[in-house]
DNA sequence: TCAAAATATGACCAATCGGTCATTTTTATA
DNA sequence: TATAAAAATGACCGATTGGTCATATTTTGA
């Protein structure tokens, strides 16, 4: 990596949890500066642009999530293990896997109507997350874990709704009690679909 | 009601829709002032600063909401109607009951950790969201409507999140399909309750 | 080793931000 | 209808915004 890659990462590094907790509109490179110690022009050797910042530390978070999920999954031998290991990853809203909280929620809400490229992006992260879920439920029902009449995509879009929804309820209250209400409530319904 | 409090209201129902689609911090005074076709000054008679006009618009949109609700619910006579109701109510994404979408997703996400005071507005609402839930579900089971063991709060508070989640996903994927398969779900779970 | 290329710096730019205020216009009421 | 109060105006303010660029420094590879 030469030095010029390397100050990129770092930068984008130190950006990442700048705009996830404050918004995109809200950060400004003033603030990405005074994290960086860099100068004004140096942010303008590796990023063109605000926006080309911004997108990539949205990417960045999004792979950070997404790599901890991955190292979270990989224990989980049964399918109902692997979900099970997939609502404990996002049940500790107050202390999230990425600093200022589910980027999903934070990029999807602030780019919905205003920035149609990081909304993209969220959409395509759901997709994911959603397919992902699909599949262990669907692996789950060919392996004879699961009862053969479960609607996989159905659920597996529930399950995700409902982490969402419950992590911006955790947020606001600034305790847990939801996402524990709901953390019980997934695990039973899966719980009744096992053979 | 005075020219100014005629205007000051003028002023919150142009404000409102303009916060909620793009956020307190990228909405300007400029973009109020060019909604409402009033000088700067003008506004600034009625607002003594920006938080205290968004303020203001958040609590207008949060009425308005809350208002649409209240009436989509007044023709439910059984719970079962008044659950199914509440969710025909929020299960359209993407032509949604307020402009900008649910403005507690939106205002929610941007207040976390920037603006406690809007946060704590957001967090009253969730809680009185999730208390009128939970309140028609212990009527239906008051009234042998549902079976008795049914946790109301539990699953007011999971029906509260995959509806906010839901909405999030077919915001982003421009679609209704995740909003409908979480309706379906919901449906599906409030029927086997019922005795 | 040394020169060309890459990177870093910070002064500087126009535009926009939230906000103020003297002045004018409109409203309310006595 | 006269007049005091309320409301509306828009020029103006300092601060900050995203972004540029000539210059200085560092890195790179031949």
């Amino acid at each position: 990596m030469t030095k010029g890659e390397e100050t990129r990462q770092f930068i984008i590094e130190k950006a990442a949890p700048i705009f996830n907790t404050k918004g995109i509109a809200a950060t400004s490179m003033s603030d990405i500066m005074e994290a960086t110690k860099l100068s004004k022009g140096s942010m303008y050797v590796h990023f063109e642009n605000k926006d080309v910042l911004a997108c990539a530390a949205v990417d960045h978070n999004m792979k950070i999530l997404s790599s901890k999920l991955e190292a979270a999954l990989r224990d989980g031998k049964s399918a109902k293990e692997q979900l099970f290991a997939y609502i404990d990853f996002f049940s500790n809203p107050i202390n999230p896997p990425v600093i200022g909280g589910c980027p999903l929620l934070n990029f999807g809400t602030e780019a919905d109507d205003t920035n149609p490229i990081v909304k993209e992006k969220v959409n395509n992260a759901i997709k994911r997350g959603q397919q992902l879920l699909t599949a262990i439920i669907e692996k789950g029902i060919a392996d004879k874990e699961f009862i053969p009449d479960w609607n996989a995509s159905e659920f597996a879009t529930a399950l995700f709704a409902m982490l969402e929804g419950g992590h911006l309820m955790s947020r606001m209250s600034g305790n847990n009690n939801n996402m524990n209400a709901i953390e019980k409530t997934l695990k039973k319904i899966i719980s009744e679909k096992l053979i």
